[in-house]
DNA sequence: CAGATATCAGATGTACTGACATCG
DNA sequence: CCGATGTCAGTACATCTGATATCT
């Protein structure tokens, strides 16, 4: 006798909030489904983003690029050093710092990671006509550079 | 001599499940800031507003309607229930199941809520233009309505 | 017996805070 | 002394996974 599940109310359903809430658990598993297929996490790919980006670089200046926090950069790093992706070494300028460098192995699992997060987002987007794509990507850039999750640190200059 | 911190790598910023995740960070915390002011939390709004769309229901029926697990339900309830805003009662034609109703203190509560919430999406969509806000709206309905997020259950129909 | 329901006890992951020793 | 850095411990919360007793 149960009668028809009710759906989603439409009041609920068209709640900006919540449909960027469920868009990135979306997103998040598409991706962290494909990286797992590698035994890799999407810092993994962002520390190596940003190396390959902008160079070597201490912990707390990859946190600042990948907005990962100082304390939970220590992790991600061990992982990557620990197969191989990235040396940690002690910066001889500045004793306080290590410098990150990506090595080849590192240069190559990017490559690989790179292919994975490609397609993800190619089926988390595939709903929509390219320009969409285009549109929707806009629009959440707009947003998120008005807004700034990141805590404001003391010393974070916006 | 610590040279400019490096802004985030373009080929990061532009990633769609990248942009999703800091998207929804943000929106979460706004919406959260709003309702801890009423000591409040988005899934009692999200529940008021199931009870209010359509009608009583059973805390199963609940789950379903709002997204949240039959597991967390019953922590929301208690709290809705401690706050006089639903009634918990045994069902009489179907012993294992819980009727909710909403009361007018549930009512008033749920206006009080919506306000807040409804400032919250003012807030979080004021980078964009009215015709943006819209178009970002449908292009995320797009995007969670073709993917489900919800682990299809056994018994959850389609 | 299969299946649904309410509940509880958790595992996991992520964002986030605070403290600490070291160093500039 | 102030502030930045790397590290660790730990909080808060949300998602999600069982398992269990009860009931249809």
């Amino acid at each position: 006798m149960s009668s028809t599940p009710e759906p989603t109310p439409a009041r609920l359903r068209t709640i900006p909030s919540r449909l960027m809430a469920r868009a990135a658990i979306v997103a998040d598993r598409l991706v962290s489904e494909r990286l797992a297929a590698e035994g890799a996490r999407k810092w993994h790919f962002a520390v190596l983003v940003a190396l390959t980006e902008a160079g070597a670089a201490s912990q707390a200046e990859l946190s600042r690029r990948t907005g990962i926090y100082r304390s939970d950069m220590v992790a991600v790093l061990n992982e990557l050093a620990d197969t191989g992706c990235i040396r940690r070494e002690p910066d001889p300028a500045d004793r306080r710092r290590n410098v990150i460098t990506l090595t080849p192995t590192g240069r190559s699992r990017l490559e690989r990671l790179d292919t994975l997060i490609t397609d993800a987002q190619r089926e988390l987007l595939a709903p929509l006509t390219p320009v969409q794509q285009d549109e929707l990507i806009h629009l959440l850039s707009v947003l998120t550079e008005h807004h700034h999750p990141r805590h404001p640190r003391p010393h974070d200059a916006q």
